[in-house]
Parts: C-alpha cells; structure tokens; sequence
DNA sequence: ATGAAAGCGCTAACAA
DNA sequence: TTGTTAGCGCTTTCAT
C-alpha cells in the first residue's frame, strides 16, 4: 500500500516528486526532468510519469522550486489605500487585466499595501526577502521614488506611468498618452460645431493633468481658437466642477468642455441641468477614463478611455524581456486613449 | 573581507542568515532564534546580532522559511475578470482593506484569475502547489462551488458571502445583511413620508437579489403597506430600470423607489427627469453599494453601504482562528450595512 | 535516457 | 543560553 492514512478532516499532503517517483518506478529526477525538459524523456517513460501525475494530482511545491530557482513567480504591486471618491475603477480594470495577462505565463500578482506617506516601504521588504521577482509600479502620479529606489537596488520592474520628473531614468515604462486623449476629445467637440470650448482641469502640481491640459490646448491652437479664460483649475470635485463651469457659462459663446476626470465631467452636466442647457444639444461635455459613472450618467457622458487591457499586456511582455535580462527595444512606450462617445457631445444625439 | 564582489549593475545578493551569524560571531540557530524567539537570547547577544541585522538589511528568505515552516504567509483570493458596468468599485473597496487588513499580520494577498466557467481552476492549482496558506473566497453570489471543493479538499478558507444553497455547510463565513439594508432603505423613505414604494430588483435567481427584496417585503408589511404589483425584477441595467419606473409611475400614488443597486437607482433618477419629477421632494429613491456613480449623480443618490472594511477585517481574524485550528465561535457571521442618505431621498434636501 | 549527490536558506529537535 | 544536526522539496551538475 502506497496509499498514506488518510488523516482525517485535515487537508490532505500533496504529493512531491518523490512520491510520483515512486509510484512511476523512475528517479525523482527523472519527474523533474518530464516537467521542466519533457525532450528528455524517451516518449513512453514521459507518458507513464505523466500519468501518474495526472492520477495523483501532482503540483510541484512553490516553496521548493522557488528557493533552487529563486524565481517566484510573483509579481509585486503595491495597491495604495483606497481614495474616496478618486476614480478607482480605473484601477480596479487594469488590475482585472494584469492578473489575467500574468496568469497566461504561470506569474501571479502579490499586492502588498505600504503607508501613503512613505512609498518606498513594503518594496524594501518584499526585495530582500526575495518575494516577489519584479515590481509593476504604477503610483508614478506622485513622482517617481520608487522607480529611483528600485533602479538604484538594480531589481526588475516596469512602470505604468512615465518617469516624468527624471528624464534620464534608466528603466522600462509604459503610459497612455493623456495629451492625445485630451486633444481627440477637443477635436471631436470642434467637429461638433464648437469653438470657444473650455477646459476643466487639476491643480498645477499634477503632471498627468498638466499633460492632458496640453492636448487641449494643442488642438485649440491648431483650430485658431484662443484660449484665454478658457482652461481652469479646481480640485476633482462633483461641487467645484459646478460651480467653475457656472461662472464659464455666463459667457454664452462658450459651449464646449473637456475635463480631466469625469468626475469633473459630470459637475459641467449638473451646472446645465441647473441652467436647463441640454448637454449635448447645447453644450457638449467630455469626461476622462470612462468610468461606471460616465456610463450611467444623464445622458450618458462622452468620455476618454485608456486602453488598460492593453497596457496590462505590455508590462508584462516588457517585464519577461527584463527578466531575462534581454535587450528592451524602447526604454518607454505610449499607448493611445480613445474617445467613449456618449450623448453628451452629440447634437445628433 | 567579508563583502562579497559587488556584481555591477545586477541586483544585490541579499544576505543570508549564515552571513548574519559570521558577521555577529554566533551561530546560524541563534540567529533564527533572535528573530523567532527573541525571549531565547540573553539581552546583550540579542541586541548585537539584531544590529547586524539592521546594518546588514536582512530579511529572512521566504521561500526558505516556506519550505520549513509550510506557511507562505499568502492569501489567495480570486480576481474574477472585470464585468462591465457591474459595481466593480465594491470589490476595489474591499480589496484595499482586505490587503491593509492582512498586512498587520505579515501575510500578503496572492491574486489569480480563473475561467469565469471553472470557478475551480485555479484554486486547485495554488493547493497542490501549497503557494497559499488559505483563501478568502468572494464570489458566492454564483452558488459556492469553490466552497464545498476547498471543504472536501480540508483548505484553510474564509467565505465572504452565505453559503446559500448549502445550509449546512461547515465553513466559516462573513456577509453583509442585504434584507437590513432593504429594510433600513424602505424604512426610511416611509418616514420621509413615502406609502406606496416600489422595488426594483434583479432575476429571481440572484439569491443576494432575493435577500434584499425580503426586506423592503417585510418594511412594507410592518408598515401595513400591500406590496402588490410593486415588486418588480428585471436586469441591472439603467435603461431597463428607466423603462420600468416608468411603467410604475403611471400609477402616481407610487412615490418610492428601493432598488438592489445603484445602476437601477440611477435608473430611476432618469425617469424622474423624464417626467419633471424631482428625486427627493416628489419621488424618493435608494440605491445599493453606495458607489461612485451615486455619490456624483444628481442630485446624489442615498444608498445602503456595504461595512466592507469591517468585513475584511473580521474576515482575516477568523481566517487566523482557522489557521491556527482554533475553535471558531460562530460559522457565520452577520454585518449590518448602513444608510448613507443623499438628497434623491430627502424631502427637505 | 536515467540516476546519484549536493545544496538552495531556513527552522525543529535535540545536545551541550 | 547557545550550537549541532537534519531535512523541508526541488533542480543543477555530473556520472552512468
């Protein structure tokens, strides 16, 4: 009998190699060598091990593997406490999609939390205790501290987000090209017939809304039109938004606003509805990151949407390329936003 | 010299315990134990090889310690693929304290994905592999199919969710009290005066849809109030909600609106605006989830909450009461949401 | 094509 | 209080 007592109740002990060899009548190397070289193996000797792990339902242990490979499998993202009223689907989809592009290459996603106030906490532990084989950054909005940090200890990691306030950094990154999305979305209020079209955006100190700031500006530019008075900053508040978008409004001419949150979209919406403005009709509005609320919103909210599925897919892809310590084509790569578009800013509509 | 080579440019070898035990002039074992079992050490070695320690950063390798101790110090939990225009932003919520939650301890969330039509893949994998030391299962509302596999297979788990259609089940479990918060919602819009209130709820098959709608039946009942043809299920979706307040509408005695989500909530809100009703002062309307979308919608959408950071953190205390097979007090356990009152429900908004 | 030996870094059990 | 020994399950190297 090869068959261990059951021990009753508690979980069952997984198999090892040992047990597959066993059972196989081969080596334990020999197992190791159908898993990881099966060409190894004459065919008929790869089978019979084969089935005897499919039959006992064998897994090789992580631990064991990990500590002879030191590779993991894992891959750390940090995931910042949750922000009230911040636009964390966003977060939420391209978490969805990292997990699943990861899981294509046998990797999982470990999240680990860190206090705000000190970024680079909880990396530091995860790297020396070799838990994790790379990092997927993606609070870069605050600066980059961890990506000089991880650089400097020379551990593997991809960005989503650019090193903005280092343009000399040395590692690999992926963004969405926020200035694009601003200036799509500018150029389709234009096309809808609009000219003075303004611009709702976050404070000065924020790069990612300075970026997206540009596109519209850029577009504007580009359609002759001035924009003076025109671009605004506020705080990423349903109520802020509001009210800004009140005092634009008592310029008539000004019909048209791009923001850079739907957040701040849907305070532009509640500003019509105040002055009985249809939206769409009227004044054409358009929100940033296509969240839930941008759907379900009246009437719907034209929005940005990153292409996170996307982006997911290209972390890991450059992350692999790290790891195996190849050549990277390009240090950074920007993907492009398209335009979600919804009642909003369609006069057709 | 005892610093090794520094290999340029690649990640740093970490230190190992035997490095910290020749640089302290102790021996491995006591090393371990200066971390372990620090009450083992005569103050003044403690103190020297935990300076080493520090001077060194030394962390324990995991992997190691895994492969001894069988503790990976990982949660695994499964990260169904987004569903688009679900309430996602429930599940970041919770993820964010659920990871807060389990970091207190020194134990990390392991995320894996599975095929949305296996819902055992997956965690059948990390079992064999002994990659997780248990999971916390979220995804009860499909039946809980993982739930009676990981009680067959003796896996350390804790269920966010009932286990519905298992009333004996013998696993613990942690869930928000859905009928409270219909009760609570319906409650409240008959003290704001409201007779004649309406639910709009989800298939009968969603036993989560069917829990909710028990308890704005049985608000209605306490209150003397018929329920007939006010009970109405359909999709979570907006339009499809829109269409049937307007079919309830016709009848302008009916002035309330519970609803299983946000998304029909919203729904209802446009309805209203369909008909020049104002939400709040001739119509009140509660949503559920307390999502984003109901915090900027106009003119904000009262809804139940879900005390999700509690859950978490009553989730992770029990999974450490089932770790250590300790005796757990109660199977289940039962969280009560709360009201957050927005002005579709108040008469003097 | 298969097997034997060694060791990854740690901790449990025991000895001193 | 500290040190010694053994071994967790796996893969790498080398021998057959």
């Amino acid at each position: 009998m090869t068959q261990p007592d059951v021990q009753r109740g508690r979980h069952q002990v997984p198999p090892t190699l040992a047990t597959v060899a066993d059972e196989a009548g081969v080596s334990r190397q020999t197992v190791s060598n159908a898993l990881n070289n099966p060409d190894l193996l004459r065919p008929e000797t790869l089978e019979r091990v084969q089935s005897v792990i499919e039959r006992l339902g064998y897994s090789p242990n992580r631990a064991a593997r990990q500590l002879r490979t030191r590779s993991s499998h894992l891959i750390g993202l940090r995931f910042e406490p949750a922000q009230e009223g911040t636009s964390n689907a966003l977060m939420d989809r391209f978490l969805h999609s990292l997990v699943e592009t990861a899981s294509r290459t046998g990797h999982h996603v470990l999240l680990f939390s860190g206090d705000p106030d000190n970024p680079l906490d909880g990396y530091d532990d995860l790297l020396r205790s070799t838990a994790v084989d790379a990092f997927v950054v993606t609070d870069t909005y605050a600066g980059t501290p961890q990506s000089v940090f991880l650089e400097e200890r020379g551990a593997p990691f991809v960005a989503f987000g650019r090193p903005w306030d280092e343009p000399d950094a040395d590692h690999a990154w992926i963004d969405v090209d926020g200035a694009h999305g601003a200036r799509i979305a500018t150029e389709h209020l234009l096309a809808e017939g609009h000219r003075r079209i303004a611009w709702l955006g976050w404070e000065r100190s924020s790069r990612i809304g300075q970026d997206r700031r540009s596109g519209w500006q850029s577009a504007m530019h580009a359609a002759g039109e001035d924009v003076r008075g025109l671009g605004v900053r506020l705080t990423d508040n349903v109520d802020a938004a509001r009210m800004r978008a009140h005092e634009l409004l008592q310029d008539p001419s000004v019909t048209g606003f791009v923001c850079a949150s739907d957040t701040l979209g849907i305070g532009v919406l509640h500003a019509c509805a105040d002055r009985g403005l249809r939206p769409g009709t009227d004044i054409g509005v358009v929100g940033f990151d296509d969240s839930l609320a941008a759907q379900v919103t009246w009437p719907g909210l034209t929005s940005v949407r990153q292409p996170l599925e996307q982006v997911a897919v290209e972390l890991v892809r450059i992350l692999h390329l790290v790891l195996a310590h190849k050549q990277i084509d390009t240090k950074g790569q920007m993907l492009q936003p398209a335009l979600v578009v919804r009642r909003s800013s369609q006069r057709s509509g």
